[in-house]
DNA sequence: ATATTAGTCAAACGTCCGTTTGAATCAGAT
DNA sequence: ATCTGATTCAAACGGACGTTTGACTAATAT
């Protein structure tokens, strides 16, 4: 493994865990056996080295199991629906190896430039492909509106568990963690679909 | 208006605006129209101070509506969550002048000592609310870790609308704002109450 | 063998930041 | 008027950080 390469892993992690701002390039030669000269040598500075750490992270983030899509059983929409949001789940809480989604949550919190290149590159196709899942289980009978509001409220679901981690990790017990993942996507996958059930009986007035 | 409430007041910008590291004294004491050593005389330290700004900005979020409580009405309780979600995304969507959000979501990124405070003192107290909510709207046949689950779903349908705003704004129409805000709550309501009614038809094998 | 280039290294530079200091100022009580 | 405690202020301290420097090493080409 050559300097640089050492340096943009040291570099995913120790951004990952302490932001751009508190991540310092010290701490990143340190962990990659380098000099400090090396980021400036390598990489123009602290900033472009982080823009490349970015792209990096981004283009590996979908590391294994492919996205289940409504192409792959056109006569399945709820299966095909069910096993996207599970192979969702899976993909947040077992971020492989890399900090990933705390990279993500940052970029939330004060978007950069690369938010841009990340949504359309990255997001958009997955979030897409949930949104022609929902219309197919709803059999076409929902407005652009109504199934967009859907797809965010299921992402919303999956995400939580991952942003908010910190946060439910320090409120009263039971916790979910990462083996928790099964029953956390089940959950969600059966309140999704019940949520396509005809409503027998309303009881708001 | 105090020193003390001045650097409080500029502190929840300047925080809210660079986070925690990225905030510094001088710039919250420039606003301010104090001197640099005023933070340190009136909160021990920088730490101190920005503890103290979360549990103000959380405390003082949204539009300083109560929130909707089960003993505000016992024999309602489907109207009582519902309006405690309507609440809810009110108080995040309607973040009155300072970003609580923004605040949340870093420290959610990048925990504090802080954070542990702010969740014993501020947070849990809504969750608790929620979880009591759910309970009796089940008629108590949930079991703990079950009510949890739903709790910590329905937060995820909310914060998503926030946290997930920046991501939300770059991929394709149709947006949604603050300015949506009731077709955002009816929306999650609607589908809360219907994961309460009795499932007639099981897709799941 | 010599020249050229790329890469590494210890050390230092300049800046920014949190915090401290000690004197100055103000308010109220005696 | 004097004392006392609380508050403000300019200035400085000490550490951490990003970046630069210039010498040193290793590999490649001439």
């Amino acid at each position: 493994m050559s300097t640089r390469e050492g340096i943009l892993n040291a570099a995913m992690s120790v951004f990952g865990e302490h932001g751009f701002r508190g991540g310092t390039v010290r701490d990143i030669c340190d962990r990659a056996g380098a000099n400090v000269a090396a980021v400036n040598y390598h990489f123009h500075d602290k900033a472009s080295l982080y823009a490349e750490v970015l792209q990096h992270a981004y283009r590996n983030a979908g590391s294994g199991e492919p996205m289940p899509t409504l192409a792959d059983a056109p006569d399945q929409p709820a299966t095909q629906l069910g096993a996207w949001i599970a192979w969702y789940v899976r993909r947040l809480l077992h971020s492989g190896g890399t900090d990933v989604g705390r990279l993500m949550a940052r970029e939330m919190a004060e978007p950069t430039d690369a938010l841009d290149d990340l949504a359309k590159g990255a997001v958009q196709p997955v979030f897409s492909e949930l949104g022609r899942l929902m219309d197919a289980v709803s059999g076409g009978t929902l407005e652009d509106r109504e199934i967009k509001l859907r797809c965010i409220a299921v992402i919303g679901q999956c995400l939580v568990f991952h942003t908010g981690r910190a946060m439910l990790e320090r409120l009263d017990p039971p916790h979910f963690g990462s083996e928790d993942a099964d029953e956390i996507s089940s959950s969600i996958i059966q309140w999704t679909m019940r949520s396509f059930d005809s409503p027998n009986a309303d009881s708001a007035p």
